[in-house]
RNA sequence: GCACCCGUAGUGAAAUGGAUAUCACAACAGUCUUCGGAACUGUCGUUGGGGGUUCGAAUCCCUCCGGGUGCACCA
């Protein structure tokens, strides 16, 4: 339709000898003020030093005459075009486009789609918790910006392989099995998110102990700093049966509380990336290219960026110990995937923006040993999950743990639901369904690059806008066309008899693809949420004032297609945002 | 200190350089005979300060103020 307008403007433009400029045709923010909207007038007077409204009536007493004259777009589907504002050119679609675009939605399995990343294969790393520390909100902010894109890319063509990249080596895990030493193993009992808890307080023990003892104005090593970097050193040679016995079972603890939790959220990943394994890729990259693109100093090998743009800095990739730091480990992942998946269109990875920096210096030096690559890295990082009380560290144990936020929310989601007759499996599910969308939701309704504020006392909202109140207003849409099929009333969206008023959800349910291609184009799942929140708004608006099933209603039909059309496009937004929608709740 | 990001009603957010800056929460006032009140209808209230570019600035540029993050052997 935006291209019909185009068209039409262009072809006023050459009746009238003005030369063609470049102009935006828009939703206007206000529907009062037509269905599209542009500025051709206000940018054509500007070159011409014209009256930006008279030439604007010129244009529309010629669009009005094509519009009568034309073949080509006389399709009806135009019902009025006005002079308004400064300048600008008003459009109104007509009662006929919007019941045509409702059969659109209903016939059309594959409205919503569109053709950006056609083809392509895109890999997408996201959420990477550790094993053996806890997993925290910071990485379900990660989960759900990541799941989100990947949908919203499958659903523009691509082809997405999901990933997830974990640090299984290091002294988090030594701190956290010297805690477990300490404090001895759980009680074998516990549920598997029990264990994986107790294995977090035993890591925040660890990591306490660890740090130097202050005395005053001088501090002094502790004693147990001796003993986590003893066990660290036998966990990378595996010197130790003992260890080797406690690494292997709390490994296995966390990756199996963290797949659980994966689960409840909605994520599969295709594919698992181990740090300690991609350390040696890395490694053997560093070195082949020492001298060419990285250099020694003080004993250890760097790659000094600023070199290569003032913006970057100098960092460590091989420490003076010869181990192997995360950059380098990043090299040895990145070149891992395009191994794994030979005809990758790039990779994309998802993390907080505190990377953002080292994410560039890594890309730089990656481009520089492999050109090929330098277009198909993407970095997509998001704003940090914050508390009131200062920055989240699991060192501290100041966390809340994901784990921990999910079942608090479902708990109260399940108060919610317990006067409902249904059985208790269906009731736990949606409890599930309705907490991961009060959290998802507050996440993603935002930009992503903006931090989130994480309040303990006002924690999740369900009410106006969040995540339940989308999936109430599905299953009452829901609800309403079980009624209709009770009463055989059956959906017709191309009657002649249709409701003289428009209503406003009309006006907007055929806008969807286009923000599904803005949200692809930009990664930012946030306007899929907040045009959902509005169409949300709109559909409570005309179920509260019209009455949707009545036998003695010509245009009954037609409102229950239209019900159908909303719930179609609530639905598949939800997907897109990586929630459920349950039939009922 | 240097670099990057960010300042919008009491709170959380939205807004391709466009119109009277939008939405929710909170507060206040209504709706409860129709299909699910996790709802609907109203009221209230906002672009950190100062310059500039533009027909037009929350948006672009400069500057000041305030906040966040990163900056050599952690991940």
């Amino acid at each position: 339709m935006k291209k019909v307008i185009k068209n039409l403007i262009r072809e006023a433009l050459k009746n009238l000898n003005i030369e063609d400029v470049d102009f935006v045709v828009e939703h206007p923010e206000d529907l009062e003020n037509g269905d599209y909207s542009t500025n051709v007038a206000m940018v054509c007077a500007k070159n011409m030093g014209a009256n930006p409204k008279e030439l604007a009536e010129k244009i529309v007493s010629e669009l009005r005459s094509n519009l009568k004259n034309s073949k080509r777009f006389d399709l009806g589907e135009i019902s009025k075009i006005e002079v308004a504002g400064a300048g600008f050119i008003n459009i109104y679609l007509s009662p006929k486009f919007f019941r045509g675009s409702i059969e659109e939605i209903l016939n059309n399995k594959k409205f919503a789609q569109n053709h950006l990343f056609s083809g392509q294969k895109i890999m997408i790393e996201y959420t990477d918790p550790n094993p053996f520390k806890p997993f925290h909100i910071g990485h379900l902010m990660t989960n759900a910006i990541g799941e989100s894109v990947a949908r919203i890319l499958e659903s523009s063509g691509a082809t997405v392989f999901r990933a997830n990249y974990q640090g299984d080596v290091g002294l988090h895990v030594a701190k956290a099995i010297w805690g477990l030493r300490k404090r001895g193993l759980p009680n074998p009992d516990f549920s598997t998110a029990a264990k994986a808890n107790y294995i977090g307080e035993c890591y925040s023990l660890g990591a306490g102990e660890y740090e130097p003892i202050y005395l005053g104005d001088a501090e002094k090593e502790s004693p147990a700093k001796k003993e986590i970097d003893a066990i660290n050193k036998k966990i990378y040679d595996h010197s130790d049966k003992k260890i080797n016995a406690i690494y292997d079972w709390g490994f296995k603890v966390t990756m199996e509380a963290f797949e659980d939790l994966y689960k409840i959220l909605g994520t599969k990943f295709d594919f698992y990336f181990l740090e300690s394994q991609m350390a040696p890729i890395g490694e053997g990259i560093v070195k082949d290219n020492l001298g060419k693109v990285f250099e020694e100093s003080d004993g250890a090998i760097v790659f000094k960026a600023e070199k290569h743009d003032p913006k970057l800095h100098t960092r460590v990739f091989i420490t003076s110990q010869n181990l192997p730091m995360y950059e380098t480990k990043e090299l040895g992942l990145t070149i891992e995937k395009f191994k794994t998946k030979p005809d990758l269109d790039f990779s994309i990875v998802v993390t907080a923006n505190e990377q953002a920096d080292y994410m560039r210096v890594v890309a730089r030096a990656l481009s520089l040993i492999y050109p090929k690559y330098t277009d198909k890295m993407k970095h997509i990082t998001h704003g940090m999950m914050r508390l009131s009380s200062g920055k989240m560290s699991s060192r501290k144990g100041n966390v809340v743990t994901g784990e921990l936020l999910i079942r608090d929310t479902i708990d109260l989601v399940s108060e919610r639901l317990k006067d409902h007759d249904w059985d208790e499996e269906q009731k736990n599910k949606i409890a599930e369904q309705v907490g991961v969308a009060a959290i998802k939701y507050s996440i993603l309704k935002q930009s992503i690059s903006g931090d989130i504020m994480y309040d303990f006392e006002k924690s999740i909202s369900f009410e106006g806008d969040s995540g339940p109140y989308l999936q109430y207003s599905y299953a009452r849409a829901n609800s309403v066309i079980e009624k209709a099929k009770k009463e055989n009333i059956l959906p017709d969206p191309h009657i002649q008899d249709t409701p003289v008023e428009v209503f406003e959800i009309e006006k907007m349910l055929y806008r969807f693809p286009e923000v599904v291609l803005r949200s692809a184009s930009e990664y930012e799942p946030h306007y899929i949420a907040n045009y959902l929140i509005e169409i949300a708004r709109a559909f409570n608006s005309f179920y509260g004032n019209t009455l949707i099933i009545d036998i003695t209603d010509k245009t009954s039909p037609y409102k229950v297609a239209l019900t159908f059309a909303f719930s179609f496009v609530m639905k598949k937004g939800l997907h897109l945002l990586g929630i459920e929608a349950p039939e009922k709740m």
